[in-house]
RNA sequence: GGGUGAUUAGCUCAGUUGGCUAGAGCACCUCGUUUACACCGAGGGGGUCGGGGGUUCGAAUCCCUCAUCACCCACCA
């Protein structure tokens, strides 16, 4: 015996893993002549270790590219990693304020250098743990995103947008995050509940409400909706002088549609520079805008007094100056209302108007499908012509929503790890600015200055499922143009679109609809045909794991050790769906661990069955259970196989596991030790790993290897089993035998008694498998009759003859439990003979579910007269 | 304000396009040291599928409505 008692995964995993890198398993050949299957993996963000989040997504791309690569496809699962621009940003300038100094001290040239060093031990880290999750990723096309070839696409992007006028540098309010001193994007924005105080202040003729009075000093336009009827005496431009914060104002009256006249008073003052809404109101009416805050949050000169104060200081005192002048009408210090803040770091967003560069999502100069298009068309025609499929599809909804909503995008970012903007200033002999933008600096670079900012990580993300795959080294041959270098990429053309993407729902608008956007423009392909999202994995408890709780985190690389990767993988696709969050069960990761034991010890059996019956020839099915194990093998593979393909993951788990522990631990084993056919057996052992690799990676090959199995060598490299022929009326005799065996067995244990005397009356099945039900049934031994039942418990859920010969005294314990299985057989009669005298129900549903209903009918009725009889019986007992 | 999801056994959840008398894992109860496995085996209890309407021969599944919970988007003077 090779294989212990129990499964230690922990003893095979690393080496399994060495030797399927070894001998190239995973490496993609875009020279074969297979048809392709391709994932782009969601490169993980360099700051730190693996979560059980990216566990999740490890397992399911596994399954999916281990399953085509057993189809017979040439499977890619291209692995990245993620600069993480603002997140390692911030990581970087902690440390350095740590130590006294700032990125401006150091200089640009050293940041980049010390951040380097900092994203790579992290990398190599993190490699390591997708290994361990036994990620079947190709190593040998490992990319990052900030490689050069990366920066080269992004450099060739930019440009080209530049120049088709769909990128623009403009002043535009931007979500400014004073703390990590940058601008961040729409989405990266987020709202926190928070109650303040909501004041209200005389201005002039009109009273108006605000949560922020620290905004206020510039305010000189009030705003009113047109309609409202309260000041119908004011008309749009009126001007009127008004006592304010530093001294007596003139303000403007202006009528925009923008306002909620059932809101406060109907009366706002507009602070253009820190407020989107009030932006686009100045915009529409050509007002003029004044900066107020700083990008540290302190008030500017406008303030007065109050200048060079932090806002958060500043404003009790303000409206303390504007109480001593009689002008609070009311406060309300329970105000509900939400604050904007950064996702990443939680900063409150002061919005400021700043000159950045944008992307149009609305021009229409896109060409796709010959016509020229907006971004955002594109991005809903992709979906809607059913280019892209979105798995579940309700995201849809949520999709199209997004793109409603989308507003130019603001790429430039104030932080210096990234790729920086392909754009050059300097100022011209006539003292205005020159811009130049190209994929390489200008050719005299003299009297140029580059732009400090770089782009949106999601920006260069956007690009991954391709520029991944363009030749690395073409990249760096400037020469080439960009079309030339896609056709020159053989990768590329072999692997692109990719055939699925997949990952968290949370990263839709990020991600998926970027890489739409960027993708169709830059190679005129989607960059993928399916979506696929899933959901968030959870606490215990149902709560988000959170750094705050760091008890509600699990990690993913701590529960390895002690209950191997086949079952953490295993845990997190067991009944889960795509696109909802489940919570992590330890209850889960038990029960699996226990299925991969299950798993080994049915190979064990196996094992000690081969050593002393060495397997000869081809296999084939010879007892009863022989067919109707090869019936339900055949069967589950054909299912699986379309489950696996179409996503339904955990339905296709959930039939492995039944299939190898009910059917084929439970019963076939059990029922192969009565008659041995080792040649069979070895084949249902071989099929049944086969199915379970892309599942249980490990334990399906330690075993294929420590036992030697099979036509090849690397069970990770062998191609999904054929079916073999079986006698289906056998296979259905053996179901018969299966409900003596189980009918004897409930008796048995309702009476709790050991042993037993089966007779029978001429039964074919039972004598000729009296050895099997004797030993299954655990009984003293069966023997045929010949003569009619006369006493004893009759097995009704047959049509065998069969009894339990046992003593009237025992056997009239047993009336209860018959009325039971009376009433029980009268329901489902009542049930299906109730449909079937419906008209309608015989008239219109399919033939088949009609006839299957008699057949049940006749069945139950033929066991209701057995059990009536019975029941008699009993009684006069 | 707009939207999405959830509500199924004590707990955590599956349940493809409506179709066998609604399932799993865990937990629970009874029995069992059968040489693959106690990380086991055999048997069992437990649900009017959130409430109410509707469509249909047939509804956990489709439609309407209400309730509770979670989340997303927008707004917030």
């Amino acid at each position: 015996m090779k294989l212990p008692k129990a499964y230690n995964p922990s003893d095979y995993e690393p080496n399994i893993y060495q030797m399927w890198l070894d001998n190239g398993v995973f490496t993609a050949n875009p020279s074969s002549k297979k048809p392709t299957f391709t994932i782009s993996m969601p490169p993980p963000n360099e700051t730190g270790t693996l979560s059980i989040g990216h566990a999740l997504f490890l397992t399911l791309q596994d399954i999916m590219t281990r399953h085509a690569r057993a189809s017979g496809m040439d499977a890619l699962w291209l692995p990245g990693t993620d600069h993480a621009a603002l997140p390692v940003n911030a990581i970087m300038e902690k440390t350095l304020a740590h130590e006294g100094t700032n990125k401006h001290e150091i200089g640009r040239e050293e940041f980049i250098r010390r951040t380097k060093d900092f994203v790579g031990s992290s990398r190599q880290t993190m490699l390591g743990q997708m290994r361990a999750m036994g990620a079947s990723a190709d190593w040998t096309r490992l990319r990052y995103t900030l490689d050069d070839a990366l920066n080269r696409c992004v450099n060739e992007t930019f440009t080209k947008m530049y120049n088709d006028g769909l990128i623009y540098r403009g002043a535009r309010i931007v979500n400014w995050d004073p703390n990590l001193q940058t601008t961040i994007s729409d989405d990266e924005v987020e709202h926190v509940d928070e109650t303040t105080t909501f004041y209200t202040f005389k201005y002039g003729p009109f009273e108006i409400g605000t949560a922020r009075p620290e905004t206020k000093f510039g305010d000189k336009y009030v705003v009113m909706h047109p309609d409202d009827e309260r000041y119908a005496q004011y008309k749009h431009g009126d001007t009127f002088e008004a006592e304010w914060i530093n001294g007596p104002i003139m303000a403007t009256v202006i009528k925009d549609e923008a306002i909620d006249p059932a809101f406060g008073t109907g009366v706002m003052t507009i602070t253009p520079w820190h407020s989107h809404v009030d932006f686009e109101i100045a915009e529409r009416h050509g007002l003029e805008k004044e900066q107020i805050i700083d990008e540290n949050g302190n008030l500017l000169a406008i303030a007065g007094e109050f200048k060079g104060m932090n806002i958060h200081e500043a404003r009790p005192l303000i409206v303390e100056k504007l109480r001593a002048k009689g002008l609070v009408v009311n406060e309300d210090a329970n105000y509900q209302h939400s604050v904007a803040v950064n996702e990443r770091g939680k900063g409150i967003i002061e919005p400021q108007i700043k000159l950045q560069w944008w992307i149009d999502v609305n021009r229409p100069v896109v060409d796709w499908n010959g016509h020229k298009r907006s971004f955002k068309e594109i991005l809903q025609s992709v979906v809607n012509d059913g280019d892209i499929t979105i798995i579940p599809s309700r995201f849809n909804k949520n999709y199209f929503h997004w793109i409603d909503n989308l507003r130019d995008w603001c790429i430039s970012r104030q932080i210096w790890w990234g790729h920086q903007v392909p754009a050059w200033y300097k100022t011209g002999a006539d003292g205005q600015q020159e811009t130049y933008v190209g994929v390489l600096p200008p050719a005299d670079e003299s009297g140029w200055t580059r732009d400090e900012d770089t782009l949106d990580t999601w920006f260069s993300s956007a690009l991954w499922t391709w520029s991944t795959l363009i030749d690395q080294d073409a990249a760096q041959n400037y020469e080439l143009s960009f079309e030339e270098l896609l056709k020159q990429s053989p990768d590329f053309k072999a692997y692109h679109p990719t055939s699925v993407m997949e990952t968290g729902w949370d990263i839709l608008f990020f991600w998926v609809a970027r890489m739409i956007l960027c993708t169709t423009y830059m190679t005129g392909q989607i960059p993928f045909k399916d979506v696929y999202l899933h959901g968030m994995v959870r606490a215990e408890d149902g709560k988000k794991m959170s750094k705050s709780r760091p008890e509600s985190i699990i990690d993913p690389l701590a529960v390895i050790p002690q209950y191997g990767t086949d079952a953490l993988r295993m845990a997190l696709i067991m009944g889960v769906s795509p696109g909802n969050d489940q919570n992590w069960g330890q209850g889960k990761i038990e029960a699996n661990r226990n299925f991969c034991n299950k798993i080994w010890n049915m190979a064990r059996y196996t094992e000690g069955v081969l050593e002393n019956n060495p397997a000869s020839g081809n296999p084939e099915p010879s007892s009863l259970a022989d067919h109707w194990v090869v019936m339900r093998v055949s069967e589950e593979l054909k299912t699986i196989d379309e489950q696996i393909r179409t996503y339904h993951f955990s339905e296709a788990y959930d039939r492995l596991y039944h299939l190898i522990w009910d059917d084929v631990a439970d019963w076939y084993l059990e029922a192969s030790k009565a008659e041995l056919n080792p040649a069979l057996l070895k084949w249902v052992l071989e099929t049944l790993l086969t199915i379970a690799h892309p599942f249980a990676p490990f334990v399906s090959e330690t075993i294929w290897q420590e036992l030697s199995l099979g036509d090849k060598e690397i069970l990770a490299t062998r191609l999904w089993p054929e079916t073999i022929a079986c006698d289906d009326a056998k296979a259905k005799e053996f179901e018969t035998l299966k409900a003596i065996i189980s009918e004897t067995r409930v008796i048995k244990a309702t009476l709790n008694f050991n042993g037993g005397l089966l007779k029978h009356s001429n039964s074919r099945i039972a004598s000729d498998n009296a050895s099997l039900i004797t030993k299954m049934a655990r009984l003293e031994s069966i023997e045929n009759t010949e003569a009619a039942m006369s006493s004893g418990i009759a097995l009704t859920e047959n049509n065998e003859n069969c009894w339990l010969e046992i003593s009237e005294e025992i056997a009239r314990n047993y009336l209860a439990s018959t009325e039971e299985k009376l009433a029980d057989l009268k329901k489902g009669i009542a049930t299906i003979s109730a449909r079937l005298d419906n008209p309608a129900y015989v008239e219109k549903a399919p033939e088949k579910l009609v006839s299957e209903s008699r057949a049940q009918l006749e069945q139950l009725r033929s066991e209701l007269v057995a059990t009536e009889e019975q029941y008699h019986r009993f009684k006069t007992l």
